[in-house]
DNA sequence: ACCAAAAATTGAACAGACTATAATTTTTAA
DNA sequence: TTAAAAATTATAGTCTGTTCAATTTTTGGT
């Protein structure tokens, strides 16, 4: 049986992607030597590439750890929601710059994003994108059951509905990592105006 | 006077600047090499960084160069828009989309976009931000302009609409040029119901 | 026209991501 | 137990963006 070299391979795995996420949280991406990466999962620098093919797709796959339990913590909000949609989703939204804020910095999410964009083509760019669009369709689950739950009249197709949210979320977001001027507060404030005005738009209130 | 000087300067720039362009559209822009760029601008490399302080930089102002030619001609559709709101957005966003498309290619704009989110504290990478922001606010001004002449009647601020209007095309372009499956047809239909749900939403029909 | 200071240019050297490979170690399967 | 297969390691090497000390050019004052 070749369990052995399996389990290695998975636990050689993991160690790189601990350390990088170590050194990326601690350093910076930029600031990162590959070599130190190899140090610290105590393995050779040659052995990282075995695992992964550059050093930006590897920043992507640190990126990728956490996003099922992003969308875990999604799931519990969705199961009971707040009673008045709009602070559902605001609440929902803040599930998800909470915890990618908390797991990495803005000037690291600079680096996500732009890596993201260049290796768009690669699996593990594959794999950023794969997990936009998952947010975006929990997104769209939440106004589906707003819905359903009469708190919320669509008017549009939900998976419209939730493409808006997540496209306006993500774009907000962006300009919120990229600018020194803007803190948590006008960013949460910025998402909810930003919600406000698509919920009455897209939607009418409960009858 | 120190006439000569400023005057080469200007030259050596514009020289760098059409050397660059040249290069990055034929070649791409990993694959440009910058000392490609000093032989055709007929420099030498070490020049190139005092013009401009990396390679990213370069090919930002690159992009910004079209920039105003971009307003302009939205400009031009602002002054005598259609008369239907809905067409009239869906227009001004072709415009805006045929510009940036008939310039770089796909690729070439995953390359910019990752550049300008790795040197968003630069010169050059603000500079994006800010043509950006001037493209949101010509959007914000469409939608003001209708709305004066009675074509669309508001339900939101004119600004918060010119940005949903923008980050949710951005989006869409973004999501165009990172996929393969992707072709201009869909980008444009995607767009047109993005807006159509968003007017419909923050705005009513005429009376 | 000449000179010293200031500014710009040059090209060689550096840094770090990535590759290639030969030697070594580990795992597998019989 | 063993030989083949697979993975790791160390090291040397490539490639390219970026830096920098030396050199050249420009300037303003005399």
């Amino acid at each position: 049986m070749a369990q052995l070299r399996e389990q290695q391979k998975a636990t050689r795995r993991r160690d790189i992607l601990i350390a990088a996420s170590t050194l990326f949280r601690r350093e910076g991406y930029e600031e990162t030597r590959v070599e130190k990466i190899a140090e610290l999962a105590k393995l050779s620098t040659g052995t990282i590439y075995n695992y992964f093919p550059t050093k930006g797709d590897l920043l992507l796959a640190v990126v990728l750890l956490d996003g099922d339990a992003s969308l875990a913590e999604g799931a519990a909000l969705i199961a009971d929601p707040p009673d008045d949609a709009l602070d559902a989703v605001d609440r929902l939204m803040r599930i998800y710059i909470d915890y990618a804020l908390t797991h990495l910095d803005a000037k690291l999410w600079c680096s996500v994003m732009a890596t993201a964009l260049n290796q768009s083509r690669s699996e593990f760019g594959r794999g950023y994108f794969n997990l936009s669009q998952r947010l975006t369709d929990q997104l769209a689950e939440l106004v589906t059951t707003l819905h359903r739950q009469g708190k919320l009249a669509l008017t549009i197709d939900a998976a419209l509905a939730g493409r808006l949210l997540f496209n306006t979320m993500d774009h907000l977001f962006m300009h919120y990592i990229t600018s020194d001027e803007m803190d948590r507060a006008s960013l949460d404030r910025g998402l909810h105006q930003q919600n406000e005005a698509l919920l009455l738009g897209v939607a009418q209130p409960p009858a």
